[in-house]
DNA sequence: CGTGGTTTTGAGCCCGTTCAAGTATCGTGG
DNA sequence: CCACGATACTTGAACGGGCTCAAAACCACG
């Protein structure tokens, strides 16, 4: 899951372009510089804790992070996910409202909320871009919650195979459709609503219809999108 | 439900300073006044349809509405509600992702794309409370995405009238925690992801556990916060 | 005082959960 | 490289919370 060599350097960014950063201009990516903190995380690492003094702000450089939310009985949701150029921990709250923890290895550039708002003055164009940023999490949040509240475990199952793979359409040697999940049953069932069982059944369900096919770890294959589109129900 | 007379004048409207144009300074009020457009809307009334190409942008003056979006099937689920000073509308994709339907008579601030685009240029402090609004929604949006996926109808219904609660404890008489929800029960289950026999049941126990007392149409009095609290799970 | 919509209540069912056992996979150290 | 233990995944059987379907009660409005 490494993208290569971890960036040190903004001009070179191989994600500027999609990433909040990649509203400053030229002029500027000295300043972005040595406003960041470039952080490394192995997978399962906690990068940000609920209920933590909400200090610092976060841009994926690569790598896959998941937001979550739990009660002390342990019941586990998860919120969404972030992908490379998205970020997280942005509310002015005072404390985190979400855990946030690393899928995979994952680098990403830290701000300090002062740091943060200095280059925001410098740089206004950015809080256009927070703003259409946010929006889209938003609209993210709202299908999530239309799939939560109204959709059943096989239409769970079906949008969520369907987004993600959408998410890595534009990755090289997926056209075949063939992807792999950096997440386990239990989390897709955190994020679904659903449990690992459930999960686990709908899955082999849908391998026996051959609307999709289940390799080794975490990897998969649609092969039949239009019937998943179906199945998902949009 | 009118809140006194409708307001023609932005100088003296009274929720500006919670609403996105609390950021513009007053000599700016001339130029805010020209761009809005003051709407009225009765209860039921539909204000955008999801799926027409979106050219406004809403701030609630007075009412309620909810967001919302269904299926061909006729599943809906409510997204959320807005309230007066919230935002409706925002994003700037080409087409509405939601409905946007009045709960009660509403009074609301209509602005074209490009009025507000030339608004928030000339006044770009805009842009921050339009982040930071957004940034509340989100919160918002995954306290629910947590209920739904997560929460038992009882702690649904207890969580709903909770946060109904907290959005009104500033009303004048409430301090008894005595309110009137402008929403009927299917839409209450609309927004919990339940069915109308499921609420109508909760709240039926919590009655008999003397937890509520529900008056005439849709008054609810909450007589054991602490205790609905607890029930609610958090 | 009827008519239409909303809310409540009841009875039975089903989808997804729970609990339990079995299998595959992975990381670790010998 | 293999043995081992831990973790992840699958499968089965039984349960139950919330749904469905149906009917009654309540209310608002003419």
């Amino acid at each position: 899951m490494r993208h290569g060599e971890p960036h040190t350097d903004c001009a070179t960014c191989a994600i500027r372009a999609e990433s909040f950063c990649g509203a400053i201009p030229l002029r500027g990516l000295d300043s972005l510089a040595r406003s960041r903190r470039l952080m490394r995380f192995d997978r399962r690492q906690t990068i940000v804790s609920e209920g933590e003094p909400a200090v610092s702000f976060f841009s994926i450089v690569s790598g896959v992070v998941k937001l979550c939310r739990s009660l002390p009985d342990g019941r586990t949701q998860i919120i969404g996910f972030r992908f490379p150029g998205e970020f997280f921990a942005v509310s002015d709250a005072e404390t985190h409202t979400t855990t946030v923890e690393a899928l995979t290895f994952v680098e990403a550039c830290q701000f300090s909320r002062s740091r943060l708002k200095r280059l925001v003055q410098a740089f206004p164009q950015i809080q256009a871009r927070l703003l259409e940023m946010s929006q889209r999490y938003l609209a993210t949040s709202e299908d999530q919650i239309f799939l939560l509240g109204r959709k059943t475990a096989r239409e769970k199952v079906a949008s969520f195979l369907l987004s993600y793979s959408e998410k890595f359409a534009r990755e090289p040697v997926d056209k075949d459709h063939r992807m792999s999940l950096p997440m386990t049953r239990t989390e897709i069932a955190d994020f679904l609503g659903l449990t690992t069982e459930t999960v686990s059944r709908v899955l082999t369900g849908l391998v026996r219809e051959k609307v999709i096919t289940v390799g080794l770890p975490h990897s998969v294959r649609l092969l039949n999108v239009d019937m998943l589109q179906g199945i998902s129900g949009n």
